[in-house]
DNA sequence: ACTATCACG
DNA sequence: ACGTACGTGATAGTC
């Protein structure tokens, strides 16, 4: 067997790749599908041809030298999209980091690359591969030079191979005849002309049938097709110009060394570091892991798995200096405990393993020998250094006891790194140490999969320390400082003693609540299976679309990717006519209060008989909080029977709930930021906004207008926070698009300036690539400027939306911190249990709910001042149910 | 790991 | 023509 060379076509590939695979971005905002794709077809072709030689031919420029000549029929190309131009580089770097020589030479397009390279090879006696998306490339084929155009469908690439005779019997002509075809039929997206009239099916004939341009013009009189003759006739000289352009040149003054071409070792530490960078981390797994310590000049210093004695020392030398920490309850199945790392600003450093024989509880440190030695060290670092670095504080705090969290919050000596992280880009998934190193410090560190969690921790606890000031700089020069001063960071002490209190919640009660669900189930489940004709898991959607749609022959509306759709608004349009979709309806909602709320509730209850949910201040892109591990923003209130469930939530003996929320924040923000002045008069005026509303945009005398006037006025208000689209609204009002769309034009006659702002948003958005909330608060909206509608759409409505909905959560934390420091400060016996974006729930005791009332109205009315007033209702209860 | 669905603001 | 309201998290089923 002779030896092989493989040469892609690296536009064309890139290109299809684009195409063939949805669009990736890497946190920087670079787009990295093409290149990905790419990727993958060039491995998958190694893997399968293992070639000798290995090259990728380059167009030098968009336009090439040989086109330019033949500048009149450039108009037909059409540009490229920017988020394809943008990979072109990046892929020729990655080539270039994986050692693959790249070819590219002013005046010759790729193909002539691609066919002198090949046409050399072959004279060498070697085989040929020749990996392009383009079937002009197909000229190129003999007996030992094969065209192979892999083309990627759902993700799965299959690949079309040509030699010579498969050109012959796929094409009807050979490869050589191929050119004369396309100088026939021409290439619009080659800005080939052809000649007028003739298509591929017109062209193949007369070149089986002719062979050649020059023997098809020698018998010109043997066409008899009138309009085909004229056509050939008049156009001879562009047919003959056609089959220049068409001709791929195989003695372009290149020079190839096969030396160079030689197939050496991909995996390099460059290449490595630019799948990081591109976020490939599927094909990370293809690098030997050796090479990640040497990718760039990241050494950590210091060593995990210190013992006591030593670990003393380290902590000694803290006092009085910065110090990062980092604290990971680390759950094995054998063993089960604490990393405790550290590192100095003066280059001291190291981490500590605490083993716990039993499960470590948050709550209730285990009282071991260990677990004092454990805390004898957090409270030294917490009390004795001078300032406290910290990758996630709220975290750290779990691990603090209540007097050092009095001293710490008086202290005003912590950092938090992954809020810094987030708050300059809130869209990202995570806010991890390697994220933070590479995007921050240019650092590739090793991951917590590529290493022991140990040397995790003490990396995580390295980079914070190296990170904090940079990203602290960065926070200033975009104006951020005080929105992370005097929001964020106070903020972590309110979030954690509100986990820290948790909320009662009983048992048995929600048991009960489970049960008597069960049973109407049960009851359902028969009625469904009896009407179905048969038992099947009415659970799955897919069992569930073919028992309605095939079975039963429902008429179907709507489709998701995978089948029928079986959502709620398109069950409830058949509810009406057929009783087993009500049940299914039925059991739906039951079944979901069910799993998720009874049952999934009950297992949070600790011993304490509370639910400690976690508080995430670093996961929306708009700045609200999000309650995980339960959710507990999420618990039933619009139907009676899910609301039943907030009985179970109650507080504990001698205390009353006090549940505060905001009426209507969003839109009143909406007032206060458009500056509209009917808006903030409508507000001053005190009355129903969206019956006003009402009256203003279907110009209607105010008390005539109808409730159902005033729920689509509702529904418009919904739909200018959202970012108003004519398609959204007329969904949810079931009314046409084109009926939407004048909703949207009267509301807007009304509160014109809202239109305006609006506007500006958006312009705003498309110029910074964010919008800003009242409070500096940033999210990023890559989307906005991207090419792809629908995609750039969604950016405008985000750049509506993100503002106002940000700037009520701003106001939240604000009013969430201004309430825990007067209840601290008044020394009152009550405690925020509870956010709920709009709404904050207090533990109060029974004494004390006057007070309560007053702190919450107060604080939450004077959060920020605003040209219209913000509004509190408050209640009270003996559970959440009553309190709301 | 991904999709569909549905609970909340 | 394109085919969606903004922001979350949990569950069950499917691959």
């Amino acid at each position: 067997m002779g030896e092989k060379v493989v040469l892609m076509d690296g536009h064309s590939i890139l290109n299809r790749a684009y195409y063939g695979i949805p669009m990736l971005t890497n946190r920087e905002g670079l787009h990295t599908n093409a290149v990905y794709g790419f990727l993958n077809i060039m491995f998958k072709i190694i893997a399968e041809e293992n070639p000798d030689y290995f090259g990728v031919a380059f167009d030098m420029h968009e336009k090439t030298f040989r086109h330019k000549m033949f500048e009149a029929y450039k108009g037909t190309r059409h540009k490229a999209d920017p988020e394809f131009i943008e990979q072109v580089p990046l892929i020729q770097d990655m080539l270039k980091a994986m050692q693959v020589p790249l070819f590219m030479k002013a005046g010759f397009e790729a193909d002539d690359i691609l066919g002198t390279i090949a046409r050399i090879s072959e004279e060498k006696g070697y085989d040929v591969r020749i990996i392009s998306g383009d079937r002009d490339l197909l000229q190129l084929a003999t007996d030992k030079v094969m065209i192979r155009i892999p083309k990627t469908i759902k993700g799965q690439t299959t690949i079309e191979n040509y030699l010579k005779n498969d050109v012959k019997s796929v094409m009807g002509v050979t490869p050589i005849e191929y050119i004369d075809v396309k100088a026939l039929q021409g290439d619009s997206s080659d800005n080939i002309p052809g000649v007028p009239g003739v298509g591929p099916k017109t062209a193949t004939e007369l070149i089986v049938t002719y062979k050649n341009l020059d023997n098809l013009y020698a018998h010109l009189d043997e066409i008899t097709k009138k309009a085909l003759n004229k056509n050939l006739t008049e156009n001879k000289e562009q047919a003959y110009l056609s089959k220049t352009l068409a001709t791929i040149i195989t003695d372009a003054p290149i020079d190839v060394s096969f030396d160079d071409l030689k197939v050496t070792n991909f995996y390099t530490k460059e290449a490595y570091a630019m799948c990081k960078r591109l976020e490939f981390n599927k094909l990370l797994d293809r690098f030997e892991s050796a090479e990640v310590s040497t990718v760039n000049d990241y050494e950590l210093k210091f060593k995990t798995g210190l013992t006591k004695q030593e670990f003393d020392e380290i902590i000694d030398n803290a006092k009085g200096k910065t110090v990062a920490v980092n604290v990971i309850k680390h759950a094995d199945k054998s063993v089960s405990g604490i990393e405790l790392s550290i590192v100095t600003d003066e280059g001291c450093g190291g981490n500590i393993f605490f083993k716990d024989n039993e499960q470590l509880d948050l709550f209730s440190l285990g009282s071991g020998t260990d677990m004092d030695v454990f805390e004898g060290f957090i409270h030294t670092l917490v009390r004795d250094t001078a300032k406290l670095i910290l990758p996630d504080a709220k975290a750290f705090f779990k691990y603090v006891n209540a007097e050092d969290m009095e001293y710490l919050e008086g202290a005003d000596k912590l950092e938090d790194v992954y809020i810094l992280a987030y708050l300059l880009n809130p869209i990202r998934e995570e806010y991890s140490y390697d994220y933070v190193a590479a995007e921050y410090l240019g650092f590739t560190v090793p991951s917590v999969k590529e290493t022991d969690v140990a040397t995790a921790s003490l990396v995580e606890a390295d980079i914070a320390l190296r990170a904090y000031d940079e990203l602290l700089k960065r926070l200033q020069s975009e104006n951020m400082l005080a929105l992370y001063m005097q929001i964020e960071l106070p903020l972590t002490f309110v979030l954690d003693s509100m986990e820290k209190e948790g909320i009662r919640a009983e048992k048995s009660a929600l048991k009960e609540y489970g049960d008597n669900l069960t049973e109407s189930i049960v009851k359902l489940e028969k009625n469904i299976y009896k009407a179905a004709g048969e038992e099947f898991n009415i659970n799955s959607p897919k069992q569930l679309g073919v028992i309605l749609f095939e079975k039963l022959n429902l008429p179907n509306g709507k489709k998701t990717k995978t089948g029928y759709s079986t959502a709620a608004d398109v069950l409830e349009k058949l509810s009406a006519d057929y009783p087993i979709v009500n049940d299914i309806l039925e059991y739906r909602t039951l079944s979901k209060l069910k799993s998720t709320y009874a049952d999934g509730l009950i297992n949070f209850i600790k011993d304490d008989g509370r639910i400690h949910t976690s508080f995430n201040q670093t996961v929306t892109a708009t700045g609200r909080l999000s309650s995980a591990d339960p959710n507990l923003q999420n618990i039933p209130i619009r139907m009676e029977l899910g609301r039943l469930i907030r009985k179970v939530f109650v507080p504990k003996e001698g205390y009353t709930f006090v549940d505060a929320d905001y009426s209507q924040i969003e839109l009143r923000l909406l007032a206060h930021m458009s500056g509209d002045d009917n808006l903030i008069e409508a507000y001053k005026s005190g009355e129903d906004i969206h019956r006003m509303t009402a009256s203003k945009a279907f110009n209607v005398p105010f008390d005539a207008v109808t409730d159902d006037l005033r729920r689509r006025a509702k529904a418009v208000n919904f739909g200018i926070v959202y970012g108003i689209s004519a398609y959204g609204l007329s969904e949810d009002l079931h009314i046409s698009q084109k009926m939407a769309t004048e909703y949207i034009e009267n509301y807007f006659k009304a509160y014109p300036k809202i239109k305006s702002y609006l506007d500006g948003l958006v312009a705003f958005a498309k110029d910074k690539g964010y919008a800003l909330t009242l409070y500096n608060r940033r999210r990023m909206i890559p989307e906005i400027k991207e090419s792809a509608f629908m995609v750039r759409q969604f950016g405008e409505r985000v750049a509506m939306n993100a503002p106002i909905q940000g700037s009520a959560a701003d106001i939240m934390k604000i009013a969430m911190i201004n309430v825990y420091k007067r209840l601290k400060a008044e020394n009152i016996d009550a405690k925020i249990l509870v956010q709920v974006h709009d709404e904050l729930l207090i533990e109060a005791a029974d004494s004390e709910v006057k007070k309560v009332y007053k702190i919450l109205e107060e604080e939450m009315c004077n959060a920020s001042k605003l040209s219209v007033d913000l509004v509190v209702d408050i209640h009270d209860g003996k559970n959440w149910y009553e309190a709301k």
